[in-house]
DNA sequence: GCAAGGTC
């Protein structure tokens, strides 16, 4: 009987496939690492009987290096990184699933490839190969291609097995040899620059990287939009009506002015009117939609927002959970449940949970799960879902991710919320407002889905036509205000969409850059950059290099996809990105002394700023650094900066003789502060739940002209939509605004023109 | 002492 070695790309993946090849009916048996077993069973190969070996590795078996020669860090060397020969050899923690692997190939005759279905499954694939073929040079080799773990989708991988895409294994070895060259290059050159011009202020690494440093990028940017942000006085009118007993507010339909003039007119004509007129007054079904499956990214995004935990944090309970049985796989980029998964009987189980069991149990009188489902699959694992019934008890720290992912999924698989909205039109002088009620019929989703809310308002009865006489109109002030700094999901939201890192990786490169001490959490867990990020980031746009800027990153992820589809070798993209990065390196090493110097104008101006207010302890005293002063409130900047930077030396350095490097690195005083908001609000108080210390924004963000990568997201975290204004002052511009609904109590104030 | 990508 032929022998056919297996191998997956993890023990789960492997200990999942053989159970659906063998009916359930293998044996199981331990292998050299404590990790990855064996799983043994008798099939068919290509119509033959066979004995099947299934087992596994974890991820990739090999990393790449310098050879000898390179591994000391010195000046005179570092351009030579992008040509030095590098060495891929077996990662030292892979050798003992190397040791099996080994085993395993001299009794078959045939290695099937079962990795993940992805650019690095394959590579990964190809590693195995070359493990096995050093011991076994006969083997035949084939590639199993499946999109799921289903028995469907493996017996038919199995009885149409291929070979292995050697461009998609040739991109991979191209990204790897890129990240490696440029990473160590950059990191040695900003290293041992800083060590030799500051050394007192900087004792670790500086390192760069292709994703750690637009992720930078992203939080630098945002920081300076913050501090160069000019507020912009507005006016509006707001018209009010009591009617049984209830205060009616009414929007202007010009929602807001920039010149005070023109409104003051516009007050003047209301004003003099003797009456309102009610227009119409329409009833129309709203419903708010139940959330969609649960994906990596939207998971990380959540805990954040809604738990408030790092998507670290969040990453780590959840494997827990996983390994425990508790949940599904955590990192998927699928949000669409497959037709044949029996989301029936995982609700079912949660039917005696004192949390949610009764709407699980409603869910199921009702029909039975209907989920809403996103557009998005990696072809490889579900959204991520609740599994099996558990307790807070035995939990313990896991249970709010248990929680929220169980509460997600039973949402999902719900029904929408549903209600009735009121809009009420009325006319004064030409001039129209607006009031909006809403009734909600069935909350739906919500009552298990307490993440979210949607409150009702409801509104006194008013008749088509009619006349009111005690209708006011009142004049306010207000002024845009400043974005908010970015919180880790906002932060992760902008490395998805510019294709920085992966799913998996986004959390260890936000980390990365913590570590790093170029960016640190102020109080409201949102990200301000430290005076060596800045420094890094100000050093490369002074000298006319994008490195802070995705497009670096797309550009390289252009040329894999090339080289996947056979339009270019990976000779061809290696060559041209190692030119263009060396450079860049080149004129960054002849003028890399702007590097220290702004690092030492940041340090130099926060404690000149401290001496000049009398405090002499640079770590936390300095207020007024840079051009960060806003008038008000100097005394609560200074604290929440030091606070901040407090946080910043968290890292594990610190201590010593020698000044912690962080009490220099973070400024303390400017953005945290949101500048005196005199906008008398016309609406209700914003939803209970996390407010940040600055208010929501209203006008934000440099123009996003060509080249800027942000994307204009309101003050409740969503990407704004693009409008065009329809007042006679405006008309025809464009403008952002909060994406949610005119009705929904919960939309933020958030305006921003599109210039 | 350096990257990013897998995964435990």
């Amino acid at each position: 009987m032929a022998r056919v070695l297996c191998v997956a790309e993890k023990n789960d993946a492997a200990k999942n496939i053989a159970l659906q090849l063998s009916g359930n009916r293998f044996q199981r048996a331990e292998g050299r690492s404590k990790y990855n077993k064996l799983y043994s069973f008798d099939g068919q190969f290509r119509g033959q009987p066979a004995k099947f070996v299934m087992t596994s590795v974890s991820g990739h078996l090999m990393t790449l290096d310098f050879g000898q020669g390179y591994k000391e860090w010195r000046p005179a060397t570092t351009g030579e990184l992008f040509s030095a020969p590098v060495i891929r050899s077996v990662n030292p923690n892979m050798l003992q699933i190397e040791q099996t692997l080994k085993e395993q190939s001299r009794g078959a005759e045939i290695l099937v490839i079962w990795t993940d279905c992805d650019r690095e499954g394959e590579n990964i694939g190809a590693e195995i190969v070359s493990v096995c073929l050093s011991v076994n040079p006969r083997l035949d080799v084939y590639r199993a291609r499946f999109s799921e773990i289903t028995y469907q989708a493996v017996t038919r991988a199995l009885n149409n097995v291929i070979r292995l895409d050697q461009n998609e294994v040739d991109a991979v070895d191209c990204r790897s040899e890129l990240d490696l060259r440029i990473g160590a290059a950059f990191t040695r050159l900003q290293t041992l620059h800083l060590q030799s011009t500051v050394p007192t202020v900087l004792d670790g690494v500086v390192s760069y990287g292709s994703c750690q440093f637009p992720t930078l990028g992203f939080v630098v940017e945002r920081y300076k939009a913050i501090k160069d942000f000019v507020p912009e006085p507005f006016w509006r009118l707001v018209g009010k009506h009591k009617r049984d007993g209830v205060d009616v507010e009414f929007v202007w339909d010009r929602n807001r002015l920039f010149d005070k003039q023109i409104t003051e007119t516009f007050h003047e004509v209301c004003n003099d009117a003797d009456y309102a007129t009610v227009t119409s007054v329409q009833k129309a079904p709203k419903s708010r939609w139940r959330p969609v499956a649960l994906d990596t990214v939207e998971f990380e995004k959540l805990a954040v927002r809604k738990l408030r935990m790092s998507a670290k944090d969040a990453m780590a309970a959840a494997e827990r959970l996983y390994t425990s049985g508790y949940v599904s796989y955590p990192r998927t980029e699928t949000n669409i449940f497959p037709k044949e998964m029996d989301l029936a009987s995982l609700v079912t189980a949660q039917g005696n949970s004192p949390d949610w069991g009764p709407f699980a149990q409603d869910i199921m009188t009702r029909g039975g799960p209907n989920p809403r489902n996103g557009v998005k699959t990696d072809e490889a694992h579900p959204p991520i879902h609740t599994l099996k019934p558990a307790t807070k008890q035995e939990l313990t720290r896991d249970w709010a991710v248990y929680e929220l992912i169980t509460r997600h999924f039973l949402a999902c698989v719900s029904r929408n919320a549903t209600g009735q909205s009121t809009t009420v039109k009325v006319d004064v002088s030409d001039e129209v407002f607006n009031a909006n009620g809403i009734v909600i019929e069935d909350r739906g989703y919500l009552d298990v889905y307490k993440y979210d809310n949607w409150y009702g308002k409801m509104l006194p009865p008013y008749q088509e036509a009619e006349r009111l006489k005690d209708f006011k109109v009142d004049i306010n002030e207000g002024s845009t205000t400043a974005p908010l700094l970015l919180n880790e999901a906002d932060l992760i939201a902008l490395m998805d969409k510019h294709g920085i890192g992966t799913d998996a990786t986004h959390a260890e490169h936000i980390e990365k850059i913590k570590e790093r001490q170029y960016v640190a959490l102020n109080p409201d867990k949102r990200f301000i950059p430290g005076f060596l990020g800045l420094a890094l980031v100000d050093a490369y746009n002074e000298m006319g290099f994008e490195m802070s800027k995705p497009v670096l990153r797309s550009t390289l992820e252009r040329g894999l996809v090339d080289i996947c589809n056979g339009t270019r070798t990976k000779a061809d993209v290696l060559a041209e990105q190692l030119q263009s990065y060396k450079r860049i390196f080149d004129r960054t090493e002849d003028r890399i002394i702007l590097l220290s110097d702004i690092f030492k104008r940041y340090v130099g101006a926060q404690n000149l700023a401290g001496a000049a207010a009398g405090n002499h302890a640079p770590a936390r005293g300095g207020r007024g650094a840079g051009r960060g002063g806003r008038g008000g409130s100097t005394a609560a900047v200074a604290n929440r900066g030091g606070a901040a930077a407090q946080r910043g030396r968290g890292g594990g350095r610190g201590g010593g003789n020698a000044p912690a490097a962080p009490s220099f690195n973070f400024p303390t005083a400017g953005v945290q502060n949101p500048p005196p908001n005199n906008y008398q609000s016309s609406r209700p108080p914003q939803a209970p739940g996390p407010r940040p210390v600055v208010q929501a924004p209203r006008n934000a963000l440099p123009p996003p002209g060509n080249g800027n990568p942000n994307p204009i997201v309101c003050g409740c975290g969503v990407p704004a939509p693009v409008r065009t204004a329809n007042t006679s002052a405006n008309r025809g511009r464009r403008f952002y605004g909060c994406a949610k609904q005119r009705d929904d109590p919960s939309r933020c104030n958030f305006f921003q023109w599109e210039t």
